[in-house]
Order: structure tokens, then C-alpha cells, then sequence
DNA sequence: TGCCGATAACTTGTCAGACAAAAATTAGTT
DNA sequence: AACTAATTTTTGTCTGACAAGTTATCGGCA
């Protein structure tokens, strides 16, 4: 057995408190999952570690910006050692959780919902992936979330969005502009409507398509018919009329749909 | 530098396909960020290779059941060594992605929603728990999902939704097969409106709210007026009656988000 | 010949120690 | 007091080693 050096005093109240005396210990194999299988399996150190600290931040004893004690005092307080350690931490950096720093300390980010989408992304893509219900999927939320949109988004961000809208007047000739100002739209549209989980769908729904539409909005007319109809959609949206806006936004759905097939059709021939 | 051994024949064809020549080389910055920033941030390592890898399975490249190359051929065809390789993988072990055992080789999973659902509960639960965001969230996507089955569900699978409805009420007063044959029920739901993406969508909401749910499902009455509630759903599916089946599910979700409110407030009291 | 068990080889899990690189802190100077 | 330079701290990466578990091989047996 290892015997615990003793903490310098300093560090008993900063970052290490809610660390101390948290030695792991072999315990409940929990999450009966869906499939109801008892898997029964081992659970490696790291995500038991894993588990530990993510259970910290969703019961609030972790909060957004808090600095994490130093891997050498993590260590001492989990009993293990730095590889399991990292290996527990780095997941959660990547999962976009933390954030750290060579030199720096890990910080608890502001766990805003882009950042956590990667799994869900990897699951929409999983199931692979038929342009038709992607729009379909699209339909589904982005026009309610226009709905929400009229209803919920403030005075400011509903300007912000017809300002967007109309600067695309100005990159007619510039694809990629165009698209930088594409996304900003969309995700201002999404913001607007106040529901972080729609929000995500949608940013998941519309960065699966992101890779075709650049071809697509190469096409000669498909960036000034998207650029109408986004000002239609956001003058709407300024009117708080969701009738017009939601058959609006529809009609723009229909035409990048069928824009983004034309594109593909003609990648598929080179 | 170290001199790479060459490999065995075997590997290059097997599980090392798609593996070969992936040496880490410090090249685009990608993902232009939501934030729009250049933020010019050195990304470890650990994080460009898990990035990789998840490029891989989101392409398509590595699919659901894969075996990965081991380790040692991995930190052979990455350039790196093994803790940073391992910081990956358990990253996206610990994501759900990849599966491993001790002795055992990496394999893909399933990736379905239930694996996937941690950052989704951490970001729900920095958001304040807010239910009724949740269940917006569901009431946008179910819905549809609903009305789409009522569409497009073969008979048999329409009959297949009447008999899981029916056969709950047999479950009165078991909330542990109740809540199987509630799962079964709504997976059955998803599939017969033959859209992946919403089908995905859908169950990840569902996920999110489950153990929650295990909760609330306890409580006296709430199991009866659920089947019920479900009984009608299937009916008017089966009737193919698209008005009908989404009003009913409507009051459904309610009835749910309603109990679920009530029992996270008894959990709170507790 | 075909099946099966024991053994050997392989693979992941964990540990220890070391050094480089970047950040944070401290000391010194103006 | 403020700025700068040196020092310490902290994360990032590498190497090597061994334990624990799995997979594959091979020989024996029916």
C-alpha cells in the first residue's frame, strides 16, 4: 500500500476541495442499462475516475469555470496514477467538458451544447443517410424552432437576424462568405428560439449536410434565391408573424434540398 | 528518430486497413467554430488523433462492429506513443464509441442513443434541469414522428405498436417490466415512421429523460393512464389517423412531463 | 479425422520515472 | 508602483516495465 504524503495547507481549501478523501473503491457496477443485461464488466480505473468527476459537474459540485486541483494532487486524492489519471481527463477535455492548457490548470467549461454535440453528430451520421429524410428530419425542427423563434427571441436578436439576412446581399459573387454568413444565420435563428436541446438538433442536422452544400452554393442563382429567402424568413421573424415565417423558412428548405441534390447529381457524374 | 520496424504482412490487410500512412502531421486548424474566433489553440496530441479516429467512424470509415488495430500498431501508424494514443481511445471509450477489454482489442459499439446520451444529461443538468425544454424538445420531434407512422408503418408493424399498447395492461403494477414494454413501445413507434435521423433524434430524448422517468413511473396511477394513453396513440394508428394519434400523444407527453415534474420534486424534498 | 483442453503468445491496464514546453509565480530593477 | 527577467510549477510526451486478461496455437484424445 501506498502511504499519503500530507497535503500542504494550501491546498486543503483551494482547488482541491470536494477532491479530498476520494480514493476509489470497487463499487457499485451501476447504469442497469437499456438493454437489461447485468454486463457484469470491468470497469477500468480511467472511467471510474471518468465517471467521478463527471458526476461532480452534473450534481453541481463542479460549476462552470472552476479550476481542477493539479494532476499530482488529483492523484493523490483518486489513489491512482498519472496515465489513468489523463487518460480520465482528456476524455472529458475532449468531450468538451474541460479545457486545459500545457502549463496551465484544467477548467470546467461553460458546457455549452456546441460543444457537446460531437456524439450526437457521430450518431446522426451513423445512420447514414438519405438526403431526403435529412431535410425531412430539418423540416421537422427548424421549422418549429422558427415558430419559437417569433415567439420567444428578443427585439435584438430578432434585428441581428434580418441584418444577417440582408448583409448577404453583399456576397452573391463570394461562396465562401456567403456560407460563413449562412451558419451565422442559422444559428442566430436557432438561439432565438430559446431550447438549448432543439437548438443542438438542428446545429447537428445542419453541419451533416455542410460538406455538400459547398458545393452547392457554388452554383450559379442558389446564393441570391437563398439570400431572398432569408430576408423573407427574417422579416418575418421581425413581424413575430410565424405563418409567413414557417412557410417561408419551408420554401428555403425545399430550395436548398433540391439545390443540394442537383450538386450531388453532378458530383456523382465527374 | 526512431526507425520503424516494418510490419508483418498480415497486418497490412487486416485490421489495420485505413490505418496505414496516418502519421500525425501539424496541419489545418479545422472546425471554424460556432465562435467564429481563430482561436489559434494547440490542440494535443491526444485530441488531433481522437479527432481522427471519430472522422473515421463518422465517414464511414469505421463502422459499428469494427475491430481497431492494437495499440502498437496504431502508435506505429499515428508517429506517436502510446499515452496520447491511449488518452484518445479512452476518450472515446469513455464517450461511448469504442468498447475495450483488457486482453481484448477496441471494437466500435452500436453507437446508439443510450451509449451516447452522457454529455447530453451533463448539459441538461448545467442548464438547470429545465424540463420543459425537454419535452418541447420531444413534443416537436414525437409528434412528427407520430404522424409519420401513421403514414408510412407497414400494417404489420402498426399492429405490432396495438399489441405493445395493449399488452401494458398487464403491467399495472409492475413499473420494471412496464418501463421495458414503454421502451419497446416507442422504439416500435420510431421505426415505423422509417426516418433514421428523427428515429434517432427521438430515442436520444427519450434516453434523457429515463432514469428520471424510472421515478416517476412508480408513482400510484401514472402507469395506468400511460397505458391508456397508449392504447389510444396505437389505435388511431392503426386507423391511420394522423389528427387523431397526434392529438393523443400530445396529451401523452403531457401527462408524462407532468408526473416526471412531480416526482423530481418529491426526489428534491428527499 | 475431428474435437477439446492446456499452453504460449499477444493485448490491454497500470505503474514509475524522466524530460520538454508552456504557463504562472516570484524576484529584481527601474 | 509597474514592468521585466528568472524561477518554479504544471501539463504534454516519451520510454520501459510488469500484471491481468484474452486469443490463438498445438498436441492429445476419442
Amino acid at each position: 500500500m501506498v502511504t499519503v504524503p500530507p497535503l500542504p495547507d494550501a491546498a486543503q481549501t483551494g482547488p482541491l476541495a470536494g477532491f479530498s478523501e476520494l480514493a476509489l473503491s470497487e463499487q457499485h457496477a451501476d447504469a442497469p442499462m437499456a438493454d437489461g443485461g447485468t454486463a457484469q464488466v470491468r470497469r477500468s480505473i480511467s472511467e471510474q475516475v471518468a465517471n467521478r468527476i463527471l458526476r461532480m459537474i452534473k450534481s453541481g459540485n463542479l460549476r462552470s469555470g472552476d479550476r481542477l486541483p493539479t494532476e499530482a494532487q488529483m492523484t493523490i486524492a483518486f489513489g491512482i496514477s498519472r496515465p489513468p489519471l489523463r487518460e480520465a481527463l482528456k476524455a472529458l477535455t475532449i468531450m468538451g467538458m474541460l479545457e486545459s492548457r500545457q502549463g496551465g490548470r484544467y477548467t470546467v467549461t461553460d458546457l455549452s451544447p456546441s460543444r457537446l454535440v460531437t456524439p450526437f453528430n457521430v450518431m446522426m451520421s451513423a445512420y447514414d443517410n438519405d438526403v431526403a429524410d435529412q431535410f425531412e428530419a430539418r423540416s421537422v425542427v427548424d421549422v418549429e424552432l422558427v415558430r419559437l423563434c417569433c415567439d420567444r427571441a428578443s427585439p435584438e436578436v430578432r434585428q441581428r437576424i434580418l441584418k444577417l439576412a440582408r448583409d448577404g446581399r453583399a456576397f452573391h459573387t463570394d461562396p465562401v462568405a456567403f456560407r460563413l454568413l449562412d451558419i451565422e444565420f442559422h444559428q442566430t435563428l436557432n438561439q432565438g428560439a430559446a431550447n438549448p436541446l432543439l437548438s443542438t438538433m438542428a446545429q447537428s442536422l445542419y453541419d451533416l449536410g455542410l460538406d455538400v452544400r459547398r458545393v452547392a452554393s457554388a452554383m450559379p442563382g442558389v446564393i441570391e434565391k437563398s439570400v431572398t429567402q432569408h430576408i423573407d424568413v427574417a422579416e418575418a421573424v421581425v413581424a413575430r408573424d410565424a405563418a409567413r415565417a414557417t412557410t417561408a423558412y419551408r420554401r428555403h428548405l425545399e430550395h436548398v434540398r433540391d439545390s443540394t441534390i442537383q450538386s450531388m447529381a453532378a458530383m456523382a457524374r465527374s
